[in-house]
RNA sequence: CGCGGGGUGGAGCAGUCCGGUAGCUCGUUGGGCUCAUAACCCAAAGGUCGGUGGUUCAAAUCCGCCCCCCGCAA
């Protein structure tokens, strides 16, 4: 089938190199522009630009994305996986097969941005993938098929795209092989349910120890690999990777950190406390937090 | 030239400003105490202070160049 790809992250290479392997033609990619990003802000392509470039598929970014040229390519469908852009009615007209998309929840859950983290943030037990056939509402079209995995308890946001990717690419196989047949299931989605899960920011990324001890471990495996959640000790604003949650009632305010040389960093909550596993101090790499301890004089008890 | 932090025994850090004996917490090894212990007491081993060139009587520390690690930017 001839197909163009919009899609950025490597959540969204994943889906096109199964494209590729199942032998489709792409007739374009579209992707994010290049950005200048990390140390000394080299310029750098997205994850579906390099696998893009090394099948010699053209490739455009958003900004080149006009009706005009997306007709040009004369393709049967579009497929959108992880794009990070708005696709406009004219757009979305183009292709007669219709422009489908992976979705990273089950639909009609979590529309929007960021429906993994969200899911993770929520304590979700259950989520999965799910392509529908797109309009111009996000991602409130008609759903094509679904599959669902479970989310482990310590399972960070970071594990929970790997795997999800590799999901998504395969549901996208299934998916484009499925309409090729005709043979596409078409179904609504009951819009009463739908939750939405929008983008984070750093400003969200302070842990509240007024919170229970389960919340707070959510956030933070929510909040891998960005934006990490944070929390101040001793004034130093440090990152937390991982927690535990302790049924220890200290009886102490929440926020207050109990320090041992041997356990660790435990900080009283709401509900009892958790203990910090790995942490990073600006500049330092993730230790655990016995290890910065060592290191690190607190004020604390 | 985007901004910033860092490289010191196995781990995490102090010491660098203001040059002069390699320091702290932990780990490791041996011994002791104990019914017992990840607890406590005693002792020991373990370091080209990222590399290199320079200044100096003397460099972890000051100056030049290089290598490596990390944060900011969605």
């Amino acid at each position: 089938m001839k197909i163009v790809f919009m899609g950025t992250p490597d959540f969204a290479r994943k889906s096109l190199q199964q494209l590729y392997d199942d032998g489709h033609e792409i007739a374009a990619v579209f992707t994010g522009a290049d950005k200048k990003q990390g140390r000394g802000m080299k310029l750098t392509y997205t994850p579906v630009k390099e696998l893009a470039l090394q099948h010699n598929t053209p490739v455009f970014e958003p900004s080149e994305m006009t009706a005009s040229l997306v007709e040009s390519f004369k393709c049967e469908l579009i497929a959108v996986v992880a794009y990070g852009v708005f696709l406009p009615q004219s757009i979305l007209d183009i292709p007669p097969l219709g422009c489908v998309n992976i979705h990273g929840s089950l639909l009609p859950k979590y529309r929007g941005a960021a429906p993994i983290q969200h899911a993770v943030l929520n304590g979700e037990k259950i989520t999965g993938v799910t392509s529908q056939f797109m309009v111009k509402q996000m991602d409130a079209g008609d759903v094509i098929l679904s599959s669902e995995t479970k989310i482990g308890e310590d399972e960070t946001s970071a594990q929970l795209f790997e795997r999800l990717g590799d999901m998504g690419a395969k549901l996208l196989s299934d998916t484009v092989f499925a309409i090729e047949k005709g043979a596409a299931p078409r179904v609504a989605q009951n819009h009463d349910e739908a939750t939405f899960a929008p983008v984070f920011s750093k400003d969200n990324a302070a842990i509240d120890f007024n919170e229970t001890a389960v919340n707070i471990k959510n956030k933070v495996r929510a909040f891998v690999p960005w934006p990490v959640a944070t929390m101040e000790l001793s004034g130093k604003v440090l990152k937390v990777y991982s927690v535990d949650i302790s049924d220890n009632q200290t009886g102490r305010a929440p926020g207050t950190a109990i320090t041992d040389s041997k356990l660790g960093l435990e900080i009283a909550c709401k509900d009892g406390s958790v203990i910090i596993n790995r942490l990073q101090a600006s500049g330092g790499k993730i230790m655990s937090s016995s290890e910065y301890l060592r290191g690190n004089k607190t004020n604390e008890t």
